[in-house]
DNA sequence: GCAGGTATTATATATGATAAATACAGGCCC
DNA sequence: GGGCCTGTATTTATCATATATAATACCTGC
């Protein structure tokens, strides 16, 4: 074993090596650190910078490859593929991105797909939602008004919201949605956190959406999401131009 | 080489034997053909039964494990996630799914999806499309026309319209649909194809989102397009009918 | 009955050898 | 000169095998 010094890096995260440079590589490569200048290194190349041995290092690039993030043929090595084909809707390259090179302008993309679809989740919840689906609801709900009152977390809390309703919507897709808002709603708080007098949308009217779907009301379901959606684009689009002004980089 | 002969398999599809099997994997595990009385076999079972080294499969499972399809553990072995937890937003799973699993909800549920971005999308690129843009939607609404005439293909005309509006909206999540519209228009063809009587939407619909578009009407735009989804899906609802009150599976 | 060690059996990792693909250079013909 | 063929070098792809690690079941001694 020429490298076995190598193994006492693995220690906390993916639960073995192979996901832990998956993980390096994912982030090296959204954070742009392969570009002209430093092309992508071949394979025996990474296994040296890595101490990886081949089976890692292939399998965690195949990984990288079923995201989009990398292609490779024989001669011609292996190389990161233009950003337009990654797979931005994988929670793991949205998590890359956003908590790893965090741009506003990609969070505010983003929040335009919650604007397009949880306002219709809130509505199909509204016609189709259970027993069960509305109880998840319920106490997502309580757990946000615990967290108003310091006993619960206020972040995990709107998320089990969130996708409580995705959830409810008894769309697949939707639910989807489920691991890319828990990675947007851990970032975005990053950014409402800098200005003390913003806070996030209240619980009263996460309460109207919640209403609105128990009484079976799609349209006004939808209108009190599309209000939270709106809420939440305007702190974002307010932070932007904030962080814009202040001259911080964009992508 | 103990099993060299199935090298012989290797022909069309992929570039490589590892592709191969990824395809062959993805299809067998959404079409449910492991399942209780046949659960996913050990990895070097695997091999065997597909004739392919422990390198190529091992890869191909990765592949499907950063998809969502499988999870695996020393000693636990390999199994199929549940499906809420797969990655129905790969390309390359929903295309598994619709291909060669094909069922009349899902693609209304994905449909729905496409009801939430899309007239958003027209609505964005009537706003912020620049000329480019502007010309990739006017080519593809001639090539609709050519189609007509029958000097182009409808269907993939008829895919490059809407891409050039998703592509326009300069939302690079909404972009991302791109892979999955293709996916379903070609098994929706499928489906409406059945009744000779029904006929996709016409290309007057479709020059409604464009020049709305043009006019810089954002509010047109999104009516137009709502307008051509609410008749996507109206289609499909009645086929899906169609199939059930004939007795066909759903799954 | 239970605590702790041991055997078992999966995947995970390491490594060497060989095959296939293709960019590139060099030589040839016209 | 320009286009075409061919050989070579380089990179990934594939195959094979050995070893490590981890999770579970089992077993033993008390």
């Amino acid at each position: 074993m020429t490298n076995g010094n190598a193994r006492g890096l693995r220690h906390e995260m993916g639960r073995n090596f192979t996901y832990e440079i998956l993980q390096r590589l994912g982030v090296d490569i959204v954070t742009g650190t392969y570009g002209v200048g430093n092309p992508f290194p071949t394979e025996a190349e990474l296994c040296k910078q890595l101490g990886a041995s081949r089976s890692v290092l292939r399998e965690a690039v195949k990984m990288l490859t079923a995201k989009g993030l990398l292609k490779a043929r024989p001669r011609q090595g292996t190389w990161i593929e233009p950003e337009r084909n990654w797979n931005l809707l994988d929670p793991d390259v949205l998590y890359w991105l956003l908590e790893r090179k965090f741009s506003p302008g990609l969070l505010l993309e983003f929040t335009q797909v919650r604007l397009a679809i949880e306002p219709l989740a809130a509505a199909l919840a509204a016609r189709h939602a259970d027993a069960k689906a509305k109880e998840a609801i319920t106490a997502a709900l309580n757990r946000m008004k615990a967290a108003e009152a310091g006993d619960d977390d206020p972040l995990t809390s709107d998320i089990a919201f969130h996708v409580a309703i995705l959830e409810a919507s008894g769309n697949r897709f939707y639910a989807q949605l489920r691991g890319l808002i828990e990675a947007a709603l851990r970032t975005s708080i990053r950014l409402t956190n800098r200005r003390k007098g913003v806070r996030l949308a209240s619980v009263a009217d996460h309460q109207r959406v919640a209403d609105a779907i128990f009484a079976s009301d799609p349209d006004a379901a939808s209108a009190a999401m599309r209000h939270l959606m709106v809420e939440a684009m305007t702190l974002i689009e307010q932070a932007k131009e904030t962080m814009e002004a202040t001259g911080a980089e964009e992508d």
